[in-house]
DNA sequence: CCTAAATCATTCGAGCTGTGAACGATATTG
DNA sequence: CAATATCGTTCACAGCTCGAATGATTTAGG
């Protein structure tokens, strides 16, 4: 065997295909929520919201790992549409805590059933094993990098 | 067990985690391939090329899913590097047929060991069994879903 | 042949996404 | 009470990619 690394050697690693497939579900993804009025950072957030109660724009911004501007956008767009709610926090006036409206619940819910959607479109035609080693591979690593 | 899906069924789907874990996995990556004075396109590229023997720009903008204005800059950046090298198809003058000079395999074999770097990196800590379940299934997804 | 249509590479302008630097309002510290 | 820090917000800007227009070349049709 040569030590040439070449297109193959670079075509079977994992973060090839993670990354390759990553952006491919991601489309996918966001191709079904886009019907919403959605993108995939908006469920982002409400899932975010959904996991501890009423946060400030802040912690999501960290928790999400994006600049807290961004946030002020998606949770501008998410009042838009009714999903979340602004309030001032009377212990701390500068903070606006986010919550999620029975719309925001609805929302994130119709989301939820688009990525299972998604990936019962990826994993068509995988056996049943396959598929579970898959997702737990994924979960072991996501609980290894992902902030939980 | 509640009717309400919420942010735990989101964050339990394949397509969740490949996401987000393929958008961390393409950062490592682009990172390590930074130092090269290269971004995750041009790897894809160079491996492109040694894949396939010479072939011209739409044909690499098919494979890799890009615009052909895309793939002009690309191969104008590489070959700055000395990296490809681009000459016209005498049997059809419209077409460069783009080449992977010496300097060019050189490069795609650094990108190779970065992306074998960046898996060691990422799947420190698993078992050996996880990870060969990880990357087959991987596998599988790709060639499921990948033009191979 | 010779003209019309198709194909290739290239350039250029535009859209989208996300960031970072200001700024005003509020809170904290000494 | 003054100085400093933090929160949310706005805004200008950089990065990435695409699509339309262009010129060169090839192919198809009469």
């Amino acid at each position: 065997m040569s030590d040439v690394k070449g297109a193959a050697a670079l075509r079977a690693t994992v973060v090839f295909n993670l990354g390759t497939l990553g952006a491919l579900a991601s489309d996918r993804f966001a191709a079904r929520v886009e019907a919403l009025g959605l993108k995939p950072k908006h469920a982002g957030l409400l899932a975010a919201l959904d996991a501890g109660s009423a946060a400030s724009q802040q912690e999501l911004a960290t928790r999400l790992g994006v600049a807290p501007s961004l946030i002020v956008a998606l949770a501008d767009q998410l009042q838009e549409l009714g999903a979340v709610e602004r309030v001032r926090d009377p212990e701390d006036r500068r903070r606006q805590a986010l919550t999620l409206t029975a719309e925001g619940r609805h929302l994130l819910t119709r989301c939820a059933e688009a990525a299972e959607a998604t990936d019962a479109e990826l994993t068509a035609g995988l056996t049943d094993a396959q598929r579970s080693a898959l997702t737990t591979g994924l979960r072991t690593l996501g609980a290894r990098h992902l902030p939980h």
